[in-house]
RNA sequence: UCCCCGAUAGCUCAAUGGUAGAGCGAGCGGCUGUUAACCGCUAGGUUCCAGGUUCGAGCCCUGGUCGGGGAGCCA
């Protein structure tokens, strides 16, 4: 049989027929003869009124005794509502019950409010309430939106590798990957864990970032991303990070750090314009319950000229800010998330770009600035977030890269092909990483990163 | 990982070291074209786990687990 979801169901025509199926979020008798149910189905934020009457004939077997969470299939003629609250609903012809929630009094997601720590706990079923189903449709809003800016402009998305043999990307703790009997490990003469009898022949991890492999990419194709599973396994605990997120990173080539930050721009305004455009409904819940400005942070990140600041021009803000800081502001440290807040909410008022941060501070692969102090790295500033990009120009140069790399004592044999890449015909390139969760937390106003993936990993969870 | 706070009914929270309560949810009934409706009644407890102090521990002490806020690290 056919139906039809139910956002397709509230903008049909009166008098026409369909079938909907959904979940009942709510169910209300009224002793005129006739009981109203709330079903939902995912396809949009809203219920869908369906109006049960008494003569049908299950209505006092099953009818009244649904609740919250049992799962229905309902057939009638559209109607346009007598009550407030809905313009079209369904009158039910025919209900049949589809799967009955097994004990009412313990259905972990009862109609009432629950605190998100403890819908945590029920990650299977908290995707049945408002908030994360309006969650999940912005995150898949946001994803789309992500692949379609790329392809739009000429950019192929590379699926880099989750496992990595490389356990010197520098980007933080690493998950081992292994197939050794932990309880019976296999010993060199020395006594050293021996990983040539391993699955790959050595060490290896999950990836903590796909921008080396992907650079190669882009000194072949141009334009390249890559969206994917990362890895971290620092002992994070706070509301901003997961052992486990997905992160975006394109990487363009013949590029300088000015291309990169164009892009950047152009990226978070696309992304935002999608949502606004394309999740009406569910931004406008979140900026009913969740954050009162969701909605017009938004818009004024579209409607913004980012500003661009060099890091010495911003600490010499910092330094002349009558604000009192709890962190020192000296040039050649980083800046901390005060200063940045600083700098975006109160100075500026708007979106920032830092750029040409100290060398000493920043990884290895950025490309030094004629300066010979720093590198053409850049950070975006958000207000309410802080930073929400990170990225840089890519040293290009051989000579250059090695010194970096003695400098930081980093061995120049773990690095072959990258410095392969410098070797055969290198080019400009520039890139930035963001990490996906963030920009689903910046756009919804969901205080805790754990409640916009849908299993969140953390340090002692794994749970589901 | 560090600092602070917390864990009691399905959920959110009360309870001077002395009989464990309320609101919501659930069940039953009433009322109503209702909107997370409203009114009444009923049921519902290994007080996170393991020890300890005490005549007596939800409450005090020790250890642990998990959660929250902040910090660091970052995306």
């Amino acid at each position: 049989m056919s139906w039809v979801s139910v956002k397709d169901a509230m903008g049909g025509k009166p008098q026409t027929s369909c079938t909907v199926k959904g979940w009942v979020r709510t169910r209300r008798d009224s002793k005129a003869g006739l009981s109203f149910i709330h079903v939902n189905d995912g396809s949009c934020f809203d219920n869908f009124q369906i109006v049960a009457p008494a003569d049908l004939a299950n209505y006092a077997e099953e009818i009244q005794k649904l609740t919250t969470g049992c799962a229905i299939e309902a057939t009638g003629t559209l109607v346009e509502s007598q009550g407030q609250g809905q313009s079209v609903e369904m009158q039910a012809s025919d209900i049949k019950v589809v799967g009955w929630v097994d004990d009412p009094d313990t259905y972990p997601v009862s109609a009432k409010r629950h605190t998100f720590e403890y819908l945590r706990e029920q990650a299977h079923l908290r995707v049945r309430t408002n908030t994360f189903g309006a969650v999940t449709r912005v995150r898949d809003c946001l994803a789309q939106a992500v692949h379609r800016f790329f392809h739009e402009r000429g950019f192929y998305w590379i699926h880099t590798p989750i496992i990595t043999a490389s356990d010197c990307e520098g980007a933080g703790e690493m998950f081992r990957v292994s197939t050794l009997d932990i309880a019976n490990l296999p010993r060199t003469p020395e006594g050293a864990v021996d990983f040539s009898q391993d699955f790959f022949g050595r060490d290896a991890y999950l990836t903590v970032s796909g921008q080396l492999n992907v650079e190669g990419f882009a000194c072949a194709l141009s334009k390249v991303y890559t969206f994917g599973p990362t890895f971290r396994a620092e002992n994070s605990n706070t509301s901003r990070h997961l052992a486990e997120f997905w992160m975006i990173e394109p990487e363009i080539a013949f590029a300088n750090l000015d291309d990169d930050i164009a892009l950047a721009v152009d990226f978070l305004k696309y992304l935002f314009r999608a949502v606004l455009a394309e999740r009406a409904d569910d931004m406008k819940f979140f900026a009913e319950r969740i954050e009162k400005t969701a909605i017009e942070r938004l818009q004024h990140v579209i409607d913004s000229d980012f500003k661009v600041v060099s890091y010495t021009d911003a600490i010499d803000i910092l330094t002349k800010a009558k604000k009192k800081f709890e962190f020192p502001v000296k040039w050649g440290t980083d800046l901390q998330s005060e200063h940045e807040r600083y700098l975006t909410e109160e100075h500026f008022k708007a979106p920032v770009v830092v750029r040409d941060y100290p060398k000493d501070i920043k990884a290895f692969y950025m490309r030094a600035n004629d300066d010979g102090k720093t590198v053409a790295a850049m950070d975006v500033l958000a207000p309410g977030i802080g930073e929400i990009i990170g990225g840089s120009q890519r040293e290009e140069r051989l000579d250059k890269l090695d010194q970096r790399l003695d400098e930081m004592g980093l061995h120049k044999d773990d690095y072959w092909w990258y410095r392969d890449l410098r070797r055969y015909g290198t080019v400009p390139h520039a890139g930035f990483g963001l990490g996906f969760e963030r920009i689903v937390q910046f756009v919804t106003g969901m205080a805790n990163i754990r409640d916009v993936i849908p299993f969140p990993r953390t340090p002692g969870n794994a749970s589901f």
